[in-house]
DNA sequence: CTGAAAGCGCTAACAC
DNA sequence: GTGTTAGCGCTTTCAG
């Protein structure tokens, strides 16, 4: 039943009894035909169901209508809904979207990132990668842009950059915690990130000078797992905290399942926080107070800037999207203040 | 500082005073060379920068190096991480993943399988998609396996099929069910998905030789949000159900969180279990009995799958991976048996 | 072991 | 409006 061989240019052009000139033209839609030959064109199209040869295409235009995105770690909801909303703004421009997993695996990525250049006419990806690689990739002459400020090098790049501003997301969440009267805080973090300093500073801005203690922890990743392993000496140590604020809900999910297993009430003995605001955070017990970052939005702005750039345009001014606080009962009725 | 121009391989030859042909045969590894030629062409490479050109490569090759993976939610966490597992087993062969979330929209699957399948040397598709397209799909000459049986058209099809048996997956929950002594159960299925009517069928086999009364009900999503709407529905009417379960894990959970707005006790009250075993199942509360489809590992069995078929190997015969009983509190404890 | 030459399928000038 | 033609960068016989 199969085709044996796919139908070319060449033969639509036979078959129609046109050039192949035309038949590019026509398919392109790059001007107008007599009635005559549109008519003869599009039955021969039907009839030998041709289809355009990307690679042949893109050899001579140097385009590929493909979009690289390289995330972190796929199996995380905030990254796996980036990779939603860029693919829904993707498609809908005619692009497709090259997924490239790093899985937490920093020392490949340049390698990795190679893979994908040649095949794609621009590249989103994570900032949370070294600086030479952001080097390499800003001197590619090729759209990049970044989710999240990279750690910013010698000589401050002009990096294109979507995503929330991390200070700000974690100063919002941080002023929250400081009008509920929490006094005793522990953070754990993610030091490798690059976003985890600018997170800690957000903090800080308003614990300093409220003279709210926050005491430093560092998850070995960013996931669940290893906020559940982190959870003892973080709940156990002396000056046990009154919240915790995860560096993102799944480290926070973590340590909070650990702290119901040790034993504490939540969030009675000791509250919880979170940053990114994942599906996940509504159905946990208690429900997590955290940041929504406008995951999905992020993916369809940084989409969308991308494409902007290949095509030329000037970017329509992306709506810069602010961090919204997600009050929940994780941080309710905390009792030992 | 950006180059103006990438070099290509006469480029290369011209420094290395070789022909192209000799280029291309170096960097495709296709033979030995004099010891001089070899130094000449690793200089200049190195010092050009070169590297293939992917479309030219693939124009005359007809290869791509890209499998594309087209799965019906990114979101949901079991595809997620099908993604993730794929995504380790491709980069790992030297090929790249062209994904597409079809966001549970099966009315433009066509159209959208069109656009990667030229790029691709094979695909890998969910089977919850139209009998037509999955036609169109085993007609092409191209490798295409699917996650889990499509739908049985007319004239049993010989489709190359990765995951879990549905049959099998429910047949173990519910045995585990009916030895619990439950006797009133609801299934919460999501009618358009394949695998529903055999999860069903897999129920029914343990369910009514054992006179156990199971309620259905179809969500409009296999999603929690669905989940959590049709709540209400399934919990207050008559015959309250003593046990729950979600046509996947997202859909229990979504139903087992209204349940506790509602007021009832969980699993006192009522019990719940999920299909899947996504990460999150383990953090809710309380923590979900599932069943676990090993997600990650058919992503990598199915990618293993299709480079099989691309490369004409005999595909080193997949481990059959056996779904996995996970039992949690959600079914402990139930106390109105 | 190395090279010359013939395309792969398509687009983009440029003619007509 | 339509056709001719020159490549895009690469692999692949086939000679030498």
């Amino acid at each position: 039943m199969s085709r044996i061989k796919k139908a070319t240019i060449r033969d639509v052009a036979a078959a129609a009894g046109v050039s192949i000139a035309t038949v590019s033209k026509y398919i392109n839609g790059q001007q107008s035909f007599s009635a005559q030959v549109e008519e003869k064109l599009r039955q021969a199209i039907e009839a030998l169901g041709y289809s355009q040869n990307p690679a042949a295409r893109s050899m001579v235009t140097g385009r590929t209508a493909t979009i690289g995105l390289a995330v972190m770690d796929i199996a995380n909801p905030h990254y796996a809904n980036i990779v939603k909303g860029a693919n829904r703004i993707a498609l809908g421009n005619g692009y497709n979207l090259l997924v490239a997993d790093l899985e937490e695996n920093i020392a490949s990525v340049r390698q990795m990132l190679e893979a994908l250049v040649l095949r794609t006419d621009g590249l989103i990806v994570s900032s949370r990668i070294p600086a030479d690689v952001i080097d390499w990739l800003s001197r590619l002459d090729k759209p990049v842009a970044f989710l999240g400020k990279p750690e910013s090098g010698p000589g401050q790049r002009d990096l294109v950059t979507v995503g929330m501003d991390s200070v700000e997301v974690a100063t919002l969440l941080a002023g929250y915690i400081a009008r509920q009267g929490f006094s005793r805080i522990a953070y754990v973090g993610y030091t490798r990130a690059a976003w985890n300093a600018e997170r800690l500073s957000g903090l800080r801005s308003v614990f300093d000078p409220a003279s709210i203690k926050l005491a430093e922890f560092d998850a070995e990743a960013p996931t669940s797992e290893a906020g559940e392993k982190l959870a003892a000496r973080v709940l156990l140590g002396p000056n046990r905290p009154q919240l915790v604020i995860g560096c993102n809900d799944l480290v926070a999910i973590g340590v909070m399942a650990e702290a119901r297993t040790l034993g504490f009430r939540v969030p009675e003995d000791i509250a919880f926080a979170g940053i990114d605001n994942i599906p996940t955070s509504r159905y946990v017990w208690p429900p997590l107070t955290t940041v929504d970052v406008h995951s999905e939005a992020t993916g369809e702005a940084v989409m969308q800037k991308i494409i902007a750039m290949i095509e030329g345009r000037t970017a329509a001014d992306d709506p810069t999207l602010h961090p919204l606080l997600v009050i929940r009962e994780s941080t309710s009725h905390f009792q030992g203040k």
